[in-house]
Parts: C-alpha cells; sequence; structure tokens
DNA sequence: TGTACATCAGTGAACGCGCGTTCACTGATGTAC
DNA sequence: TGTACATCAGTGAACGCGCGTTCACTGATGTAC
C-alpha cells in the first residue's frame, strides 16, 4: 500500500481507538488485536506502528468512551435545565429502553465495562482510574435535592446489567419497565 | 497413576465443577481448562472424562452457583423469619459489605455471571436459563409488602459491580455504604 | 517550481505461547468365574 | 475367598488455531536542494 498521508494516518488511528470504544463495551476488553483493525479496515500488522500495545490501546479506548459519555450528559444535563424534571424523565426512559439494552457498543461505558474494569488486575492502569472517574462525575449528574446520585446509578447500571443478562426473557423488559417506574416516581 | 475408584472419581468430579463454579465467577468462564483442572489438583487431559466440552461445565458450574445462592437464600430468608426487618437488614448488609466485594469467587452468582452470560451467545444455553431463573427467584425473596424485589436486586447488583469497579478508591465504600443506607431507610 | 531521496504508515508472514480438544498409554479398580 | 482379566479415570504429549507482538518489505508522502 506504500505510505499514506499525515493526515490519513490520523484518521485510521481515531477510527481504530473508535472501533475499539465500541467493541470493548459490546464484547469485552479480549476482542483481539487483529479483529479490531479488521473492523476498521486495516490490517493488523500495523497496529504497533500507532500503539505501543494492546493494554495502551484499552486505556486510550477507554478515555474515548468515558469522553463521549461526559457528552451526552452535557447534551442532556438534569442540571440547569428549563424542566429538571421531564429532562430526568426523558434521560432515565433512554438509559432503561430496549434501545440501549441491545446497543451496548454505543451505550454506557460504566455498563459495558465494568467487568472488564473490576477483573483488570488489581491494581488497574489508567484505564481504572478513568473509569473511577467516570462512575464519579455520573453519580454527581444524577444528584439532586431529592434523590442520592449514587443509589440512582447503582439502580440504573444494575437494571441495565440484568436486562442484558436476561434479554430473551420476559422478564428482561420487566426489569427495565420496573426500575423506570421506580426512579421516575417521585418526578412531576 | 492408573485407575481410580468410583467414589474418588466422582468426588474429583464435584472438585472440577465446584472450583469452576468459584473461578468462573471471579475471573469469568475464559478461564482455561488447563487452569481449571489445576486448580482441582488434576492434569488437563481427563477433562473430557468427564465433561463433555468446556461449555458443558460452564451450564453444570453456573447451576451449581446459583444451587448454592438458593440453598444460602433458604438460611437468610426475609420470608417467615421471626424479625423480617432484622433479617432482611442483615442480608443487605452482608450482600454489601466490603467482603463480598473482595471475595466474588464464593460471592453472588447474579453478579459475578452477569457479564459472560450476557455475552455468551444470543440464544444462549443451558446457564442462559438458569441465570434467569436464578434472578427471578431472588428479586422474588427480596419482595416485601414496601418494597418491589426487582428494584433492591438491581440496586444492590448495581452497588456491588460499581464498588467491584472502583476498587482501591474511596468511592467503592462509599458505593456501598451510600445503597446499604438507601436499602434499610424504610426497615425497622 | 522541479527533482532526488529519506521517511514511515501500512502489509503480510512469522515468532512463541496458550487455547479447547484428542489420543495412545498406564495401572489400580471392578467383575467374572 | 482367590485368581484372571476387562474396564476406564487419569496422564502427558500432541493437534490445529488464534492470541499479542515483531519484522522485512513496499511505495506514496514529505522534505531538502
Amino acid at each position: 500500500m506504500g505510505r499514506v498521508s499525515r493526515e490519513q494516518a490520523e484518521e485510521n488511528r481515531r477510527r481504530v481507538v473508535e472501533t475499539a470504544s465500541r467493541l470493548f463495551r459490546e464484547q469485552g476488553t479480549h476482542v483481539s488485536v487483529a479483529e479490531l483493525m479488521k473492523a476498521s479496515g486495516l490490517t493488523h500488522g500495523g497496529f504497533y506502528k500507532q500503539f505501543a500495545s494492546k493494554e495502551a490501546l484499552v486505556d486510550e479506548a477507554t478515555a474515548h468512551a468515558f469522553g463521549q459519555l461526559t457528552q451526552s450528559h452535557r447534551d442532556v444535563s438534569p442540571h440547569g435545565a428549563d424542566e429538571p424534571d421531564a429532562t430526568r424523565r426523558a434521560f432515565i426512559d433512554t438509559y432503561l429502553s430496549v434501545a440501549h439494552r441491545d446497543d451496548a457498543a454505543d451505550g454506557c461505558p460504566v455498563a459495558g465495562l465494568a467487568t472488564d474494569i473490576a477483573r483488570g488486575g488489581d491494581e488497574g492502569g489508567e484505564a481504572r482510574r478513568v473509569y473511577t472517574a467516570g462512575v464519579r462525575a455520573f453519580a454527581d449528574r444524577l444528584t439532586t435535592d431529592d434523590q442520592d446520585g449514587i443509589t440512582s446509578l447503582c439502580t440504573l447500571l444494575g437494571a441495565l446489567v440484568l436486562a442484558r443478562a436476561t434479554k430473551g426473557d420476559p422478564l428482561s423488559e420487566e426489569i427495565l419497565a420496573t426500575a423506570r417506574a421506580a426512579l421516575t416516581e417521585d418526578l412531576a
């Protein structure tokens, strides 16, 4: 193929990080370098021209996924909205929707990466720090005068994880609907 | 080593299932057959004298883990206890303890196996059915006149998963304590 | 601006290793007489 | 009860395969003049 322009190389690199952040959330960080590169339209050999190791990509993809999450929080933040209750209700309904359950790749990294982060070595690298900061920020966003953000996040996350694990059984939709009702019952 | 007595063979088999049910909860179902057999005091070659495939062991180990869960529910059931509120409080405090966070191997299979079940193929085999039935039974156990069992389970599960993923940061203990408080605030 | 050449992103084969699984072999167990 | 032999749980080497990583090579890009 020969050398590629600097802009093209940067775009290729970005696409690998983006692909990784999606496949890691969907299938876990065990997704292979070869698969990641193929899904990005490249061959696996070039990987180490862009990344020091697979672990470095895991760190970068985790940061990328949490960057997107931060952006989506900014887009529909309960804080300072005209109608905070309606905004919160919309956020909860989206988070606990069938669409979010079925699209882990584009979904919340707190849910998609939880187990891989938990099992990823006790010390844990950059990914663990980014993850923890993301959880804290998420809980803060959910905190209101009436609701504790940490507890709301636990219920949201638990419901999404359980709905994904029981998908295919009616219980899955029941979990989503029940948690949605519980989390929105005090809202206007 | 030569042939082994029928009772010895059955005990060896039981030990493999038991070991698998612990290591799968702790590290995921990616734990290798060789590692599983070694941890059971055997060599890997004999595995297929006892199990049809690794997938069959995953199914059996999942069922074993949920069998233990059912037993522990029976031991400290909120139903029919002399002091139901105290029993429920004790259960929640144990479930959201640092000890349970740090011992996934002997812990709740709903938490330890959630991601592996969710990612384990859309149709999913026996393990998926056992898991779903276990979630339903767990939620039923948590249901009271005042509390919805599904929502309580979502909060419990979410808190445990998040505490494990943020372990090493003070946020981890904060999550456990906050969820404990929220889940027990209405109890006597 | 045009030419000569160095750079380096991407390719594809290869590395050692661990995976799930198979198999020839061992020898104590279990059984037939 | 004692002996002869078939059974089969467990061993350890081997299988094809995919893993993360390395490397010689290609040839368009970027640069020096």
